[in-house]
Order: C-alpha cells, then structure tokens, then sequence
DNA sequence: TCGTTTATTGAGCCGTCAATCAACAAACCT
DNA sequence: AGGTTTGTTGATTGACGGCTCAATAAACGA
C-alpha cells in the first residue's frame, strides 16, 4: 500500500472545485478543465479519478447532500422536544456551511440537473423525503395530523428561500432566512385550535 | 411592404419551442438547431432573427414574464377587496398557463442563466420586485406594518412551491399549489392580534 | 417581363471540449 | 539497482455546436 494515498485528496479537492464553479458558471459553461485547474491538477487526472464529467457532478452532489444531512443529524441528536428539533433543522439548514453562496449555485444547478439525470433526479428526491420525514417527525407531537400538510408548506419554504438566495446581490444571511421560515413555523403552530380545518 | 409579415409569426414560434425545448433540456444541452426544428424552419434562420442564442434565451424568457405579468394584471383589474387580490395574484401564478411543466422548467433554468448573464439577473430581478409590490399592496390593509415581512414569506413560498413542481413525477396541480400557499396567508392573516410581534 | 425585396437554407468555418493515450516521474519493494 | 505500482500530464482526437455566408426560392412592384 502507498503510503500517501493521494486518491481521496485529489477527488475531495475536485469536488470543492467543482461546487464553486458549478456555482459561479452554471453546469452549462464549466469545463472539467475549470474544475481541474481550480483543484490544482490537470484534466485528464479529472478524468482519470471520475471517468467522465457528469460522474464528477454527481458525486459533487452527493457531497452537497452529505454534508447537509450530517449537519441536521447531529443537530437533531442535541435537540430536546420537538420544539428544539424543529429549531434544529432550520438552523442546520441555512447554517454557514450550508448556506454560502456557492453551495446555494450549486444547488440550483443540481435542480436543473434532475430534470435530464435520473440520478441526480433520485438524489434529490431522497433529499426531499428526509427533509419531509424530519420535519413530520417533529411536527406530530405538536400538532399532531397537521404535521403532514404543515411539513409540505415548511418545506417549500426552505426550498424557496434558498432559490431566492441563489439571486440575491448581498451575501447569504442565515440569520434573516431562519427568521424567515420561522415565522412561517411559528405562525402554523399558532393557529392550532384557532380554526376547524 | 410585404403583405404577409412572417417576422412575429417566427418569432413566436421559436420562443415556444424553446421554453419546451429548454424545460426538457435543458439551456447546457439544448441546441439552437434543436429548438428551430421544433418550430419548424433551419438553424440558419433562428440565427437570423435573435441574432445569438442567448438573446432568443432572453426573448424566451421575456415572453414567459410579460405573460405572467399580463395575467396577474388581469385578475387584479377583477378583484374587489384586499383579500380578493390576494387570491388574484396567487391564482394567477398557478393558473393553467403559468404553471405547467415546460414553463416551470424554463424559470428553473433562467435562474440558473441569470447566475451568469446580467440581463437575465436584471429581468428576475424586476418580477422580483413586481410580485412584492402586489403582494403588499394587498397586505397592506389587512395587516398593516406587516405586510413587508408577511408579502417576503409568500414570495419565498411561491418560489419554493415553483421549484418543488420543477422536479414533481406528476403533473402539475395547479390547485394544490394554491392551496400550498392559501395556507400560509390564512396563517399570517389569522396571526393577527394574536401575538404582539 | 424583369428587377428588387424578403424569406429561407445547406454547407462549412471556427472554436471548444470531453475523453483517450502514451509517456514520464516518483515512490515503494526486493 | 531493477522492477513494479501509482500518480500525473501534454498532446491528440473526434465530435459537436454556434454562427456566417453565399445561393436559391418566392412574392411583389413597375
């Protein structure tokens, strides 16, 4: 075995390279020789460690998710009641490793993404589902057949957000978005026993 | 002059065909020749009336806005009352015409061009704007003070519901979405009085 | 009829980019 | 030292797409 495996390091700094660029160009203008050269490496070595551009993208996405996921579980595992559960998953969404504005690029070209590549169509819909499942989870105790419905709009909520965030011209704020959402949250937990339906 | 002016008829076309082209697509993927064959003429031609591919981009994307705004226009002339706007302006966003499949996808990816391209950018940014000032010209007198931060959760949410739809397996279903954000506004509505910030 | 304007296109240039490959370099083992 | 595995790249290729252009067809006016 060598002793330094360069394989895990090479392919990490591809995909960094790969989410900053995708971001600032669009999947549409970016070169696997951007990326390799933002990485510090030429584009065969690219090829050579994914094998084509799409496979690098995808991986690039899965990283996204990853890292995304690892935050919420470990916010989730901190959290006491649902109360600080739902807490949890709004603020590791919009947390500062989440929501830069690279990362945000990425994303929305990762959406544009799913619509040609069945497969970054599937990574996005499991995405979607735990984030859903996550939220229903934290919502049942506290509103209890509501959560489903509750969890929908929440959802889109953060989605939206981070669409809109995507455009802005100032410098993401997680603060402001939390907020954002939370109203919404906290707006949905308020009419409880308010109204019939 | 010529009795039969062809130079709108094609225009025309070719901005149809490249919202659905560009929604199934793509902007990476889709070619010029592409969406000309799709409206029914050569390559050549496409070019000889936009020009660039990105200017037809941005004529296809002008279309889809003007469309949208004339709608929301329409509804608003209709409606009586503050909460009546309200619901002009979010049926006018799912309405049949706006929300279907091709059209979303093609929103997705001009926000993915506007990440690259400042007439894009400039163009989300004025429908940005317009949808806001609608918004709170019908919140304003239902809640007052409210109405920047309430009309900025439902802009985020229209948004959010937008994008989810882009990667939905079903058809979209302009009445659910409706529903989707009814919530949220009946929510920020009922709120009123209830809790003092 | 004939020239002029308008509409349209096939062919091709030019550039770009993903992907391949053969060769080189360096670390390791024996 | 010699050989083998691992890491890396420049050069090349093959394909493709945006865009141009010269040429054709058709509609019109005189």
């Amino acid at each position: 075995m060598r002793r330094t495996n360069v394989e895990p390091i090479r392919k990490a700094a591809l995909v960094n390279a790969a989410i900053s660029e995708i971001a600032q160009a669009g999947t549409l203008d970016v070169t696997v020789g951007q990326i390799a050269r933002r990485a510090g490496m030429s584009a065969a070595l690219a090829h050579h460690y994914f094998g084509s551009k799409e496979a690098l993208f995808l991986a690039a996405m899965r990283h996204v998710l990853t890292v995304y996921g690892a935050e919420v579980r470990g916010a989730l595992a901190l959290a006491r009641g649902p109360r600080e559960r739902l807490d949890a998953i709004l603020h590791a969404s919009f947390s500062a490793t989440n929501f830069r504005r690279d990362v945000v690029g990425a994303w929305l070209n990762f959406y544009v993404l799913a619509q040609t590549v069945p497969e970054a169509r599937r990574l996005l819909a499991v995405y979607q589902r735990r984030l859903r499942s996550n939220l229903v989870a934290a919502l049942r105790p506290l509103i209890g057949a509501e959560a489903g419905p509750v969890a929908d709009r929440i959802g889109a909520m953060i989605d939206g957000v981070y669409l809109r965030e995507a455009l802005g011209q100032r410098a993401p704020d997680g603060r402001s978005a939390v907020a954002l959402v939370g109203a919404v949250v906290a707006d949905a937990l308020g009419m409880q026993g308010h109204r019939p339906a």
